[in-house]
DNA sequence: AAATAGGTATACTGACCTGTATATATCATA
DNA sequence: TATGATATATACAGGTCAGTATACCTATTT
């Protein structure tokens, strides 16, 4: 991939959470990142096309830096499912969390047939199986049941966090995470 | 306050719901309620003026029927918290439900300094307030823990809802918020 | 030295946006 | 009937937006 082409990514990526992403037009980004629309038309169909990899981007990068830490330390399923919240804290309180961009993106294209809402509701949908197969794997019977939940409280800490910064949002959903995984192991 | 003012601020709320705040111009909110751009200048100093108006009322209805059903059923402060989940289902189960404002207003305005964004970041502290009295009056000792987390599901249920109707994140939701009540009860 | 490829600079089109100016119509009340 | 308030119709100004067209630059390769 190119160099330039990364820019732009990065720098979209980064517009599009501290400004809106309707509120951001290619001018910015171009001017931002250093270059022309020229050369943003000629990575990018569209301007859509360039949400659409924002997107992909993001939740390609999280969720394989969160796999690489929930391998890193144990490999006992039980391990696991309870460190999450513990990686998602480290996450959000990292300087570099400007939140999550399906999230953001759900709310500013809420037509159902759009399709950064469609890629939207899939990744969130993907994150929730992700979570569900961590409980599978900690035989919790439930799994899809407390995946929700806790799909829930990751959402709701993430769109606290980015209402206010420092809330404190993410330490209580871990406490409630705690309370929800024992609850679904015990029954 | 005039019938015009009030189609107006509906067909607004409606508008910036199912199309988003940003893609939603005023031409088209004229359009659809049936007048002109000057009359709604006549009642609105501007578009942000508007959707500061569209977010208070959409908060204060909201606030005013949560609480006359909390009030109409029992006037026991541990009923009351134990049913603020049973009444949020009914709301968001409703044809009527079409969102949060300031959920989504906060994400299209990320902005800290944005009078949109403060407003909805002043609503989602209010309404944590709320569930706060009622965790206090059921004589809960960490209140302000437990609010937070139940508006964390709260928002989560909402979010996910948006994303996909009849998701059921809000059945999970209460679940979880009966568990995480009687846990901060007993201890 | 010439050709090729990747990036730059800049201007433009047509659409859409908020907000305003101006002139007209409707209707209750005095 | 006359007055004054309220709403309408329409056109426009000034700005921003996405996306394109055209010409130029620069460096590597042949």
């Amino acid at each position: 991939m190119s160099a330039l082409k990364d820019k732009i990514l990065e720098t979209a990526t980064d517009l599009f959470h501290t400004r809106g992403i309707n509120s951001t037009g290619v001018d910015t980004i171009v001017a931002v990142a250093g270059t022309t629309k020229m050369t943003l038309y000629k990575y990018f169909a569209s301007k859509e096309d360039l949400i659409l990899e924002v997107l992909k981007k993001s939740q390609l990068d999280f969720q394989t830096w969160l796999n690489d830490k929930l391998n890193s330390t144990s490999k006992k399923p039980n391990d696991k499912i309870q460190q999450l919240f513990d990686y998602v804290e480290e996450w959000v309180n990292s300087p570099a969390f400007i939140g999550v961009g399906f999230i953001k993106a759900s709310a500013e294209f809420p037509n159902e047939e759009n399709p950064i809402h469609q890629l939207s509701s899939q990744q969130s949908r993907e994150f929730r199986q992700f979570i569900s197969k961590l409980a599978r794997d900690a035989s919790i019977k439930d799994a899809d049941g407390l995946a929700l939940q806790l799909s829930l409280l990751f959402e709701g800490a993430v769109q606290a966090e980015q209402m206010k910064r420092g809330s404190g949002a993410i330490k209580y959903a871990k406490k409630a995470a705690k309370i929800l995984i024992d609850g679904a192991i015990k029954s």
